[in-house]
DNA sequence: GTAACTTAGTTGCATACTGCAACTAAGTCA
DNA sequence: TGACTTAGTTGCAGTATGCAACTAAGTTAC
């Protein structure tokens, strides 16, 4: 903004949210925290985790700040993700939210508890539907026709679906590029747990040689002496390579 | 937002605001449309244009609105980048300012003019201290220390310097996966030409025949049956894919 | 007119990465 | 002890990449 021209009051200023989409690995497929809605608009969909920015706080401690008070959940991987501000998003008036995205540790699911907020916080599948939800990444939604939000369309309270398809879009495009997958992992994983949570993602099957390879090769990963027991041979486990935390 | 408890009027509200990083090839290199502020604070600097976001649009919508007002430009890429909230990132109060990123196809630099608002709007060429600053991308600044704006830190006002070095970011992370560099070239162009925007962006160079293998065995390009004449050897005009518009 | 120069564009090859099939390894369970 | 399941490796063919050397087509100097 340049400002030849700064008055605050100048204008009525929408209201500011975030809202936050907690993904989770859970009986080897992605999930996703919900709150279901107990009140209308929407009652009864599911509506994700958030709440309003303070004045003294960036959306990204407000996001950090909600995250806690409703789930319990804290220092976990969080980032921005999309301001969605369609001016009919929400009916009960203008408010544009600071969507972020939050990836929790497979083995930390059971931290979560509804807290002074959010009543019934609780991990639900991600459901299929939301392949055929547009994602609002980079220049999708400008200049796309707006569409009102009715009530009762599907799962999703508002215009929460779009973020949600918005945030697996997110996912899926880093996680070639990135570490992010470890980040739903346990500190210690197999191989083949990874390879899990890869697939699970991408909604496809991958090839354990290649898997495998790459992970190794560009020392992602990095091996333990420790191995994982389970019902047959014994799996190596590894951990996320130090520098590996989030970039290539 | 879960909207358990919905009050608009609990919180004093920030300002809305946005701020576009004009992009654009200039004499073989990469620059970006600043506007030297004539006021304090940052009186001297540069600063993006942008303004604020008016109570019914989206920001997206103001973005595109404002880039018009203040440059005279319609219809070019324009796409949301990242929304900056650190509440003392503007002195003189709290403003939220939702980043966006705009290319201008090289023949299309002439059409901008200062227009109602931007006095002295002009491209300069991209600061090489722009590769010190680090992007605001993803995690960041989530958890990250702010760092109080003072001023005649160096060429930018404010905190766009960071807002640069995101949308630089972005830029050189789409850039192998999409088509987003066509977008700064005519609609007719030669490899060459098409490879000095990659390498300007990148910021380093590329090996000619990759180059070329890769667009044409990506069928991102379309030959034509035009030449681009010159002082020597005339080279092939290519236009980008009809499908090729953006996503890979 | 021709030789030198510059930019456009191709060919060839050694190396690396990928996808797929088949294999070996190490445990459990009946 | 042998069938079964999951872990992990080997081998290979096809493809993508980086580099060097080459040919092609124009301009400019004389």
């Amino acid at each position: 903004m340049t400002g030849t021209k700064f008055d605050r009051t100048q204008f009525e200023q929408p209201s500011l949210t975030v809202d936050i989409v907690v993904f989770a690995m859970r009986e080897g497929a992605l999930h996703l925290l919900v709150i279901e809605r107990g009140i209308p608009p929407f009652e009864g969909c599911w509506a994700l985790p958030g709440g309003f920015v303070l004045p003294r706080e960036s959306v990204d401690q407000a996001a950090a700040r909600e995250l806690e008070e409703e789930t319990n959940l804290r220092d976990v991987y969080l980032e921005q993700l999309y301001t969605f501000s369609e001016p009919e998003r929400d009916p009960r008036g203008r408010v544009v939210s600071v969507a972020h995205m939050a990836l929790l540790p497979a083995d930390r699911v059971d931290q979560v508890q509804g807290g002074s907020d959010a009543r019934a916080a609780k991990f639900e599948r991600l459901p299929a539907s939301i392949e055929r939800i547009e994602p609002a990444d980079g220049r999708s939604t400008v200049g796309k026709s707006k569409r009102k939000r009715e009530e009762s369309e599907g799962y999703f309270a508002f215009d929460h679906d779009v973020i949600v398809a918005t945030a697996l879009a997110r996912l899926r495009g880093k996680l070639e590029f990135t570490t992010l997958a470890f980040e739903l992992l346990p500190e210690e994983f197999t191989l083949t747990e990874a390879q899990h949570v890869y697939e699970a993602i991408l909604g496809r099957e991958l090839d354990k040689v290649t898997f495998r390879r790459r992970l190794l090769a560009m020392e992602l990963v990095r091996e333990t002496p420790r191995m994982r027991r389970g019902a047959h041979r014994p799996a190596r486990l590894y951990r996320a390579a130090p520098r590996a935390s989030v970039w290539l």
